[in-house]
RNA sequence: GGAGAGAUGGCCGAGUGGUCGAAGGCGCUCCCCUGCUAAGGGAGUAUAGGCGCAAAACGCUUAUCGAGGGUUCGAAUCCCUCUCUCUCCGCCA
């Protein structure tokens, strides 16, 4: 949420930075908005303040054993007026805070001007481009022919864009996990974090997901409800990132100066309804309904979130270059940046068999615009409250790194070879080899 | 799922209709006293918003005692709904 004071004191310089990143902030219908809320709001308070001296006279005279007769018929039309008014100022403030709620964060200077994929900016490139000298598969069809990824099972037990892993595949999922999270954890210093996957409405709202995606989650409800799970107050969303629980662990929080940073990562299961993205990467384990992530977050003083999100990309980038996949690193444009992102640099992965690079990690500063929604503070030099910079980006994408692995260190015979850093994990296992069985 | 108890400032804790944004304590800040230390004395110490001012300061004002609604001239206090915490019982990985 942006700032209602920015938009009150520098409304065009705002809106223009808006209209960067293809949002077009409704002008007149805020000033309108903003014009009622002056009159009414100064108009309601002094009916109140009218009202409380009203009262405490009546209190004093009271307790003086006085006749309070007059002052109480005094006071006897104030109350319509005010409720009156009361309930405009309410309606008019819910309408203008809902009004902030759809609103995206401002870019950052630094960020390149743009409208789409094509104007991101390539920052860096890293590692060699593997040379083959078979024809390249995919990874459905490598993981196919190992007979350990099976997409035709998970279609029976849910439906599309779910996946099936089986054997060392399966485990070889759950070593990347633990590889990730070891690295953050013992190299990078992050605090390990274990958070519920189904959060309420008011996380969703604080790191910026509601009310504007609300299409884009997965709700659930219990299972003896009858009615629409929307309807009912009892429902909660499967988490479409860990950021989510994550970020909101400071939500409502006043953190003191000397406990940050906080860097938090946590290695969950990430739900969405894909919506929208019909069509696109249909085929394999690119995009799911259900996916794991290893998620960081870092919870920063104002001044330090530039230094963080630099280092934020680095940790992950040390992920790629452990497992030695290629990759390069991206500045999204305006028009391509996530609504709560201030900046962000997306990772590409090398991935062969599809001659390109493909996003395998996100991560923004977000500045203050998930704080100002989740009242996130700490105190600061002076002892004042004052809003914190939240910061996220995936460290990686289980399953996307999952794919890169089968796809860059695919062989000739339909085998796989490990990558050494995870072979501890594999009991010292070296490659896969097709399974038998179903 | 059943029965009961509770939620008050940074923390603890008092407060059952009026001068209560809230006693007292702890913590923190400043000052005094003390050769140093310990002890002691005094003052201050919530957050968000609106209006005024060129403006920091400041002044006026509103809201906030888990959340929302209600009763009342007036609610931390009375009523209703919800959320969360704790205890006991039941069920459960």
């Amino acid at each position: 949420m942006l700032d209602i004071q920015l938009l009150r004191t520098d409304l065009e310089h705002i809106t223009h930075k808006l209209a960067s990143r293809n949002y077009p902030f409704p002008v007149e219908q805020f000033n309108q908005l903003e014009h009622e809320r002056k009159i009414v709001q100064t108009r309601t308070q002094e009916l109140q303040a009218k009202r409380n001296a009203a009262s405490k006279s009546i209190g004093v005279a009271k307790s003086k054993g006085q006749d309070v007769s007059e002052i109480l018929a005094e006071v006897a039309n104030l109350g319509d007026a005010l409720k009156l008014s009361e309930s405009k100022l309410e309606q008019i403030q819910s309408e203008l805070q809902a009004m902030l709620l759809e609103v995206p964060n401002l870019p950052h200077d630094s960020v390149p001007e743009g409208s789409g994929e094509e104007d991101n900016q390539e920052i860096r490139r890293w590692g060699v481009i593997p040379a083959f000298d078979f024809e390249v598969r995919d990874h459905v069809s490598i993981g196919e022919g190992l007979n350990m990824l099976d997409f035709e099972t998970a279609a029976k037990l849910s439906g599309a864009r779910f996946s099936l892993m089986k054997n060392n595949l399966a485990r070889l999922h759950r070593a990347l996990a633990q590889f990730m999270l070891d690295t953050h954890v013992q190299e990078h210093g992050y605090i390990e974090t274990y958070a519920p996957y189904l959060v309420n409405q008011s996380s969703l709202q604080g790191t910026g997901q509601l009310p504007k995606f609300e299409e884009d989650l997965f709700i659930v409800s219990a299972g003896s409800s009858k009615k629409n799970p929307l309807e009912l107050h009892d429902h909660f969303y499967l988490i479409p990132t860990a950021e989510v629980p994550i970020t909101n662990i400071v939500r409502d929080e006043i953190i003191p100066l000397k406990a940050l940073p906080l860097k938090f990562v946590a290695h969950t299961p990430c739900f969405r309804s894909e919506a929208g993205s019909y069509g696109r990467d249909t085929r394999g384990l690119i995009r799911q309904h259900q996916f794991d992530k290893v998620e960081l977050v870092h919870i920063v003083h104002p001044d330090q979130s530039y230094v963080a999100l630099e280092e934020l990309v680095g940790n992950a980038e040390k992920i790629l270059q452990k497992l030695r996949l290629p990759y390069r690193v991206v500045a999204l444009c305006t028009g391509d940046m996530g609504f709560s992102a201030a900046k962000t640099y997306d990772i590409e992965v090398w991935l062969p068999a599809q001659n390109t690079y493909r996003e395998i990690s996100s991560c923004s500063n977000c500045e203050a615009f998930q704080a100002r929604r989740m009242q996130a503070r700490f105190r600061n030099e002076n002892g004042k409250p004052v809003l914190l910079h939240t910061l996220n980006g995936s460290g990686l994408a289980v399953g996307r790194t999952l794919v890169a692995v089968l796809e860059n260190f695919q062989n000739a015979d339909g085998s796989v070879s490990i990558p050494e850093v995870l072979q501890p994990y594999m009991n010292g296992l070296d490659r896969l080899l097709t399974a038998g069985g179903k």
